[in-house]
DNA sequence: CATATACGGTACTGCGGAGTTCCGGATATG
DNA sequence: CATATCCGGAACTCCGCAGTACCGTATATG
């Protein structure tokens, strides 16, 4: 959304050699394939809306799929740090932590990505992995954390498949949101908790 | 659409007006569409593929979308039907004795179409009927006809959410294979159904 | 056999978007 | 001020595909 502008500071000197607004183009075109997808998308829609010139986007990237394939890729830093997880002492305390609007909003965006470029992940090994590395394993990363923290202090049985259980929300929110087309909010994702993800731990919801 | 033509009094004149080869064009249109997506397909794939003229698919249906859209909506009577299902007295057996081949064959080849048209889904209110029509709704019915037969005979506790459930499934094969690109197998779908399915309605697996 | 109809196939048009080129202007350097 | 560098933007080429037009042919009817 571009809204994220540079709190950095940027001293006027020097020329703008660095490739500064790289970040700055690279979102507005996650906007635009949201909004379009990849094959409703152009190049010129993408520079018309970072107000700037056809060329320069073709001067930092040789193609269109590479400049998706970098917008793709870069969305992988934008995660919250695992420092500022939730630490609630329970499983289910840690999952509730985590319905937030922001956190919610950032998955569907992710999501309204993923639906853009999903038809190339099958065709274009380079595109599965941009997206497996920046849209799918940064979920799974967060709850593997959680379940393995249940595991440590003895709240969850040692022997579940950790793995396994990361992808469960994912993937309801994703076939709620791509092929059901229905909204995410807390309610439907409570329910994931405590109506699929706790029992598939042995644990009972409050 | 396209099979249910026009029994209607007409058998004057001319060669095949019954639109006999319908089908068997929209079936090639499926499969193009599974392989390239829907911006990669173009019509005159099908057509060669379909050892048929492109004039002759644009007789039959006004422009590309149409066909997509006839084709998509034509999957719907493709399934199993309701009684030809399993009836093995136990959820556990009705569920696993739906993992066949066949079954498995069929449900990668629909989210491969899946993955064709999502990008459309968003933005194409009949596309995304369509698919829930033909794509969704019939792999959720069968689901909720096992869940109710659990319920009726007391096998599981009546106050499940039945919707919710008929959706894990599918949610699960949807992530791993359009997101996770990983294959489909007995194995996967058994603790789909072992490790969470049945934890979800209070049963333990065998 | 004559005729009408739909078909397969080819050649065409029109358009939109990828990628390129060019230029005038802004900015920094010395 | 002179110069070098990069940018925004406009104009351009090129190409692929949706959609159309047309033709020769196969088949059904009478």
């Amino acid at each position: 959304m571009a809204q994220i502008e540079h709190a950095t500071v940027k001293p006027r000197l020097g020329r703008k050699r660095d490739h500064t607004r790289d970040p700055e183009i690279l979102d507005v075109a996650l906007d635009v394939l949201a909004e379009t997808g990849y094959d409703g998308m152009t190049v010129e829609m993408v520079a018309t809306r970072a107000k700037a010139g056809k060329a320069t986007l073709y001067r930092r990237w040789p193609s269109k799929s590479d400049l998706v394939l970098d917008a793709v890729a870069c969305m992988k830093g934008r995660d919250l740090d695992v420092d500022s997880l939730p630490d609630t002492g329970t499983l289910r305390g840690d999952l509730v932590a985590m319905i937030k609007p922001p956190s919610i909003r950032d998955s569907e965006r992710k999501l309204k990505v993923m639906a853009g470029i999903v038809s190339m992940i099958a065709r274009n090994p380079e595109m599965a992995a941009a997206a497996q590395e920046a849209l799918v394993e940064p979920r799974a990363a967060v709850n593997r954390i959680f379940f393995r923290r249940a595991i440590d202090r003895g709240e969850i049985p040692s022997d579940v498949d950790v793995e396994k259980l990361c992808m469960i929300g994912p993937a309801l929110v994703a076939y709620r949101v791509l092929l059901l087309r229905k909204p995410v909010d807390r309610e439907f994702l409570l329910s994931n908790i405590d109506e699929v993800i706790l029992p598939a731990v042995g644990l009972r919801a409050a």
